[in-house]
DNA sequence: TACACTTGACTGAACGTTCAGTCAGGTGTG
DNA sequence: CACACCTGACTGAACGTTCAGTCAAGTGTA
C-alpha cells in the first residue's frame, strides 16, 4: 500500500505538471503552482525530482512514447507510402486530441527556440521529420509521389498536422471531429485544394 | 535633436525587445535584460512605456502592420483566388524571413494559450484565417477550387506558411531560399504531393 | 507480544536571488 | 525657469531550492 504510494504521487505530480505546462508554459508555472494543483508541498516535488526541469524532462520522455509510435508505424509498417502516411496522420491527430498539453510541450521550441530543453526537443522534431521524409522518399522513388524534396514535404506535413491539433486554441471547434481533421490534412497534403 | 531623441530611444528599446522576446519569449526576458541590451536604465523603459506588457503590445501593433498587408492584398487585390493566395504566400514568407522574431511573437499563443496578450493575439489570428477563408470561399464558389470548408483550408495554409517560416529553428537551412519555400507551400497547398 | 530501530513519504519555514515597478533627483536644451 | 530625457538606488513580492524534522508503517530481536 505504502510501497507504491510514492509512485502514485509521482504520477499525480506529472499529471498536474502536464496540464499546467501545456496550458501556461514552463516559465509561467511555478513549482508552487504544481504543488498546489495536486495538493502536496513544494518540497515533495523535490523529493521525487531533482529540479523543476527534470519534471519537464519526465513529461517529454512520456510524450515521446505517445507520439513516436505513429512515426515508427509509418516507417516500419506495410502498405504503400501514401497508406502509411495516412495512418500516421490519423494516429497523430488521435494522440494530439487526447494529449493536447503534451503536444504543446513538444512543439513549443518552434516558437521558443531558447526555452527549456529546446535543444533536445528540436532534435526530437528533427528526427520525426527525417523519419517521415524517409517514407515520402520511398513514395517519390517508386513514382507514387511527384518528385520533390522529402524533408521539406515532411516538414509541411508535420506543420499541417500540428496546426490542426492546436486548432482548439482558436475559435474553431476541433473537438470530437478529428476524423474531419484527418480528412482535411490528408486531402490538403496529397491532393491540394485545386479542383 | 533631443526632441526626437526620445523617439529614437523608444524605437531602440522596441528593437531590442523584439529580438529578445522573439528569441527567448516574453516570460524569460526581464526588463533589465531589455535595458541592458540597448544600454539604458530599466527606469527609462518605464518612462517610455507604462509596463512590460505594453512594450509587447507596441511590438504586436507594429507586427500587424508588417504582416496584415499581405492579407489585405489577398482580400482586396485583383486576379483569381489562386493568384491572390500565391501572392499572399510569397509576401508572408518574405516578411517572415525579415521579421522572424515578430512572427514568433504573433504565433506563440498557439502553443501558449494562456500567455501574455494571448486573447488579443488569438483574435488576430482568427481574423487572418477568416480573411484567407473568404478568398478561398470565392475560389470554391467560382469553381476554381474543389468544394471544401474554407476556414479549415485557411487554417491549414497559415499552418503551412508559418511552419515554413519557423523552419530556421530546425537544422533545415531556410535562409535566403524563401523562394523555394514559397514554391513548396504553393505546390503543397494547391496540388498536394501526389503525382 | 513488546520494544528499539529503520525507512519512505512528506511538510513548514526559510534561504538567497531575481523580478517588475517606483522615486527622488540630475542633466542639458529652448 | 521649465520641460523632456534619463539615471542610480531602492522595494515588496515571487521565485527555485534546501533543510531539519514529523509521521506512519515496517523490520529485527527477545
Amino acid at each position: 500500500m505504502q510501497d507504491n504510494a510514492g509512485q502514485q504521487t509521482r504520477e499525480r505530480i506529472l499529471a498536474c505538471a502536464e496540464d499546467l505546462f501545456g496550458r501556461k508554459g514552463y516559465d509561467a508555472v511555478s513549482v508552487a503552482d504544481i504543488a498546489h494543483a495536486c495538493d502536496v508541498s513544494t518540497a515533495l516535488i523535490y523529493y521525487h525530482f531533482t529540479d523543476k526541469e527534470s519534471v519537464l524532462k519526465a513529461l517529454i520522455d512520456h510524450a515521446s512514447e505517445v507520439f513516436d509510435v505513429h512515426v515508427r508505424e509509418a516507417v516500419e509498417g506495410t502498405g504503400s507510402a501514401r497508406e502509411r502516411l495516412e495512418r500516421f496522420i490519423v494516429g497523430w491527430l488521435e494522440s494530439a486530441e487526447s494529449h493536447v498539453s503534451l503536444l504543446r510541450i513538444l512543439v513549443r521550441p518552434l516558437t521558443d527556440p531558447e526555452g527549456p530543453l529546446a535543444v533536445e526537443l528540436l532534435a526530437r522534431i528533427g528526427r520525426t521529420i527525417a523519419a517521415l521524409a524517409s517514407v515520402i522518399a520511398e513514395g517519390v522513388e517508386s513514382g507514387e509521389f511527384a518528385p520533390m524534396e522529402p524533408s521539406r514535404a515532411a516538414e509541411g506535413l508535420l506543420g499541417l498536422v500540428n496546426t490542426r491539433a492546436a486548432a482548439d486554441v482558436l475559435n474553431v471547434p476541433a473537438n470530437a471531429d478529428h476524423h474531419a481533421s484527418a480528412e482535411l490534412v490528408t486531402r490538403l497534403f496529397f491532393s491540394g485544394i485545386t479542383r
